[in-house]
DNA sequence: CCAAAAGTGTTGGGGATACACCCATGA
DNA sequence: TCATGGGTGTATCCCCAACACTTTTGG
């Protein structure tokens, strides 16, 4: 059992009247969907599995939450929108982000017809402190399961996010993106159990993490009141397909 | 073994100093990137995976191949536009369509920025002949293997597809798509050695297939100059997450 | 010496793989 | 009777899941 299908049914609606649009047409662009990016930005705070949310201050969404995002602009790739984005409303370089899925309902945002592009960001909780000096009038992580009814769809786009998410961590590395430099594996495996919403066997899980080349050992814990534990760090930061489980 | 890991590397560039359209602004449409829908359309002819191409017929790409797409229509849903446009161009109803990747570099559309939100489609060799009242001056099935440099990014597209069809092979139902509705098993097996492009046991697909409640019996060859072979058809056209290998 | 978390091996069962011969039909 | 593809069973191996006690440290 692996991935999500990313097949999601859209409202369906006849087409207008007038002839459709092609490569070789003069494109007026009014009559076209635009694009923006929104961005579900995971991290794990208080041992809970936390979206980034922003509050919206005016417009017709005001005061609703929302996911962060942007229009794209014409010379900013996808990718580079969802990027700069992100540092803007966190501060946060170098994090994990991947493109999710594109979202194109017709009645999604109530001023025009726009088209999300979603990408997901895997943030590490130490690094997860908030840059305030934003124009919304709040930016929170909420946990999952304290989440409300959101502006746009920006609720499927985060249920469909969490569903990558949990099958990602199945058959890649993209945990990486969730730890500090240094870890233990019971904090590793902790990270694991928050996500899967399932307990792991510990010798098991330690078995089969120490069996795939993807950590290293990183000196020791010091100044616990217990039996300290060895550090692990990650290998490489590059994404790969792994079988975990 | 089980997905392609989505995320593509795009080329990166620095933001204008214009500052950066949100939800919250008047949107001004000329500054934005629009959407347009590019379908992969898979079949198999010959023993072979084909996927449909055009060739376009004017304007900067004259002459060269490209897969099927057109510009979203402000009034029609991102699966409608790959639908409809997949039905004008083929006369094909009912295929298996499923969002692939969008696709957002600077330059890969020469007159204007365009993000293709990229679908990929399975229809059923029997079916795929096409509707040649276009307006293009070829519409064609070409084999994977024999694609030379295409319009646009579409050889990007084309092996993202290809890519992501293998792995949803290994863990969905999807193969309905390719399948007649009656087929033997031997039939089947050979559309699952052409995608993964690797041999498979007869006896150990045979037991994984029957095993899974996938398809039903549905009678019996006749007239061929051998054993008449059991036929076939799946029990429901519903996309399900099954691990097959 | 106690509390707390770290760390460690073995066993049994199920699923995957590898492999070769007989069967039913038309010509 | 022959050529053609259809159809079938078994043995082995490896991986996964289940399971409990000892170790190391700080207080």
């Amino acid at each position: 059992m692996c991935i999500v299908d990313t097949n999601i049914n859209l409202m369906s609606e006849e087409a207008t009247s007038q002839p459709h649009l092609t490569r070789e047409d003069e494109i007026d662009a009014s009559r076209c969907a635009i694009v923006a990016v929104d961005t579900v930005i995971f991290t794990i705070k208080n041992n809970e599995l936390c979206v980034l949310l922003i509050k919206v201050n005016h417009g017709y969404f005001k005061d609703s939450w929302a996911i962060p995002g942007g229009i794209v602009d014409i010379n900013e790739t996808l990718y580079d929108t969802a990027k700069n984005r992100l540092e803007e409303k966190t501060g946060l370089k170098d994090v994990y982000l991947e493109q999710l899925y594109s979202f194109g309902d017709l009645g999604r945002d109530p001023r025009r017809r726009i088209v999300s592009v979603s990408y997901f960001a895997l943030v590490n909780g130490e690094k997860a402190e908030l840059n305030k000096t934003e124009r919304y009038a709040a930016i929170e992580w909420i946990p999952i399961h304290k989440i409300g009814k959101l502006a746009y769809d920006h609720n499927a786009i985060i249920n469909y996010a969490i569903l990558r998410l949990q099958y990602k961590m199945e058959y890649t590395n993209v945990v990486y993106g969730l730890m500090p430099e240094k870890f233990t594996l019971s904090e590793l495996q902790k990270v694991y159990e928050i996500i899967l919403e399932r307990q792991l066997d510990k010798r098991n899980f330690r078995r089969k993490i120490l069996s795939i080349d993807l950590i290293k050992e990183a000196g020791n814990e010091i100044g616990v009141a217990h039996r300290p534990s060895k550090l692990y760090s990650f290998k490489d930061k590059k994404r790969k397909i792994v079988q975990i489980f």
